[in-house]
DNA sequence: AGGTTTTGACCCTGA
DNA sequence: CTCAGGGTCAAAACC
């Protein structure tokens, strides 16, 4: 049911499965893009970014942009999936958008569904805009597994 | 001081 | 009717 019925290519990157108007899928795929990180902050910062590593794969999980800016607004652990899913809610009040992030420990690949559409134009995209920063939420999500998922959110209801 | 992110708890829906 | 899972809200901490 859930046919791609249009594959976009980014950057060798990202791959873009567009299932639905509204839902959008985008697989990343992190192959030949080998992103630097001989970054030495404080010891704390050094020892969570090992964890994160670690925990993620030793890649870094960067969300990738797409010219809106989103807020998160909650993140859980799917056990069904054995996934961490994070939730964003597009800036714009005037706007419903909604995003799902989720991706698994361990594995370079995110999945990414887009719920609702924007009601506004791309911030990245304004000509006379007054943002234009779509590189503003750069969300690095090996950090967040680790906060988040170091222990599969007990959730104990 | 304001805004954003993070974490935990609560509520709702489906099985 | 009960239990489990998923999603959202709210408060606290940090930048």
């Amino acid at each position: 049911m859930h046919a791609p019925i249009f594959l976009v290519e980014l950057k060798c990157s990202f791959i873009i499965y567009v299932i639905d108007e509204l839902y959008l899928y985008v697989l990343v795929c992190r192959g030949s893009g080998e992103g630097e990180r001989g970054h030495h902050g404080d010891e704390e910062e050094q020892q969570q970014a090992a964890w994160a590593e670690e925990a993620a794969g030793v890649q870094p999980l960067v969300m990738p942009e797409d010219g809106y800016q989103w807020k998160k607004y909650g993140q859980k652990f799917i056990k069904n999936i054995q996934k961490i899913r994070s939730y964003f809610r597009c800036r714009d009040k005037r706007c419903g958008a909604k995003k799902k992030v989720e991706w698994q420990p361990g594995d370079p690949s995110l999945r990414i569904v887009y719920d609702g559409a924007h009601q506004h134009g791309s911030p990245a995209s304004n000509g006379g805009g007054q943002d234009g920063d779509g590189a503003a939420n750069r969300y690095d999500l090996s950090t967040q597994y680790f906060g988040g998922a170091g222990a599969p959110t007990p959730q104990t209801r």
